[in-house]
DNA sequence: ATGATACCTTGATCTATGTCAATAGAAGGA
DNA sequence: TCCTTCTATTGACATAGATCAAGGTATCAT
């Protein structure tokens, strides 16, 4: 069983820049990267952890994407983010060493996984490191109130135009294209993460495809007019605002 | 002007089991003490501090209410959450230093005032502290995920059955009473929160009113009807999940 | 007390988005 | 290739809640 578990290298990793280890130096990346475990690939509908399970690691996206939802009581689900390479899952079991959100990855994926016993005691060697979790948990803060922004103050179009933009970015971020891309999530995650029916979402990229903002076929985003879509959303994302959406 | 700062003793705090000296020891907590500050009271209105401001502390409420908002570039404001005593503020200044929202009182308060570099340094020397730190950073990020919930997938009538749930439940956790209370916040303060128009919020407050489930005096609050309350709210929140709102 | 101001309630109407229903297109397995 | 199944689109209709407008009620300073 432990044939799934790799040796890591973090200072080689091309995602270092966007995951935990940004702003580090050199031999503190080192030390972190002893703890980190890499794991086997995650394919298609298979969960990374479901809701309650026991949780005592934080897990950073290596490649591929992944969708968190909670499930209510009724059966319901309320998607709560999706994640992309240099992205940290398992914040949410922070509180009480359990998840609280299932997670379940959208395509064959793969994760480093940290265990959070020696996260912490890492984090009392090394400030840095402690700061750069800080860091981390304050932008998992505000990015989840961007959320309840988005979730109570926008129209469907201004949601789907910031969907939109923030993949573009993150996308930008990684390395790939910002005004072509594929969504890794069926019109009804969306829907869901936006508080929308997926027949609004349906409905509403039509739209930016006919008004040529954008060219929809199925899966495939293409951004034909940037400006136009930011135009849509809210001026109150300042541009570099925008790094919102996990 | 240091005259505002005092002394404190978290020991003797009636609220230390709320707040972050919760399951530490009693030499631990003294610790804590040593860099927690204290400060002038701060009346209704008046701000704790302001969005953009550099924000270097955390806060905890030792009495009184305050309010969080976000205010967009078009000036259209929208409320992050209310804060009661015992719970900590300041968790969204942890990014990057800089607060992402305002935060104002909502009657004359007062705060204790925990500098973030002392409490790093602590959290390396305690791990107790640091586990508690992780532990309310988490808390803060499934409530978080609650109000997602709440604002995405609640009609007006269950978003303000939960509201007045989630109030009961702090301020008995405050040893106040569960079934009556005084808002501190206005209508359309809470209207802006739950993602309603005032005037639906003032409907739904008056439909449970005559359906006897509270009786609604202005500001006063009193649950006549905690069951029928609970039946409101989805299923979803098994009673002590009820905990989120902060 | 009195007036001014802010807050709250209530009613009438409008609209964005949900819901229901049917169709169409992709993807995957035999 | 064909059939099944899942996903996405489109249309018709219903409705929760927003908006607009008016009136009522506290609160507060003078």
């Amino acid at each position: 069983m432990e044939s799934n578990v790799h040796k890591i290298s973090c200072p080689d990793c091309r995602l270092s820049e966007l995951c935990l280890p940004y702003g580090l130096q050199q031999k503190e990346v080192q030390q972190l990267a002893t703890i980190v475990k890499s794991k086997r690939p995650i394919h298609s509908n298979e969960y990374l952890y479901l809701q309650g399970d026991a949780c005592l690691n934080l897990y950073a996206v290596k490649s591929g994407s992944f969708r968190s939802f909670i499930t209510d009581d009724d059966g319901s689900e309320q998607t709560i983010g999706f994640y992309l390479p240099g992205e940290l899952m398992g914040l949410d079991a922070l509180q009480h060493g359990r998840s609280t959100c299932t997670i379940i990855a959208l395509e064959t994926s793969t994760v480093c996984e940290l265990p959070l016993s020696r996260l912490n005691e890492l984090c009392s060697q090394i400030p840095n490191l402690q700061h750069q979790m800080m860091r981390v948990l304050g932008k998992e803060i505000t990015s989840d109130h961007d959320k309840i922004i988005m979730l109570s103050h926008r129209t469907a179009k201004e949601k789907i135009a910031t969907f939109l933009l923030l993949l573009s970015r993150r996308y930008a971020g990684l390395g790939f294209s910002s005004t072509e891309f594929n969504l890794t999530m069926s019109r009804q995650d969306i829907a869901n993460f936006l508080g929308l029916s997926n027949e609004t979402v349906s409905r509403q990229f039509t739209e930016l495809n006919k008004d040529g903002v954008i060219t929809v076929k199925q899966r495939g985003i293409q951004i034909n007019n940037m400006a136009s879509l930011k135009g849509i959303v809210k001026p109150c994302l300042p541009d570099d605002q925008l790094s919102f959406i996990a």
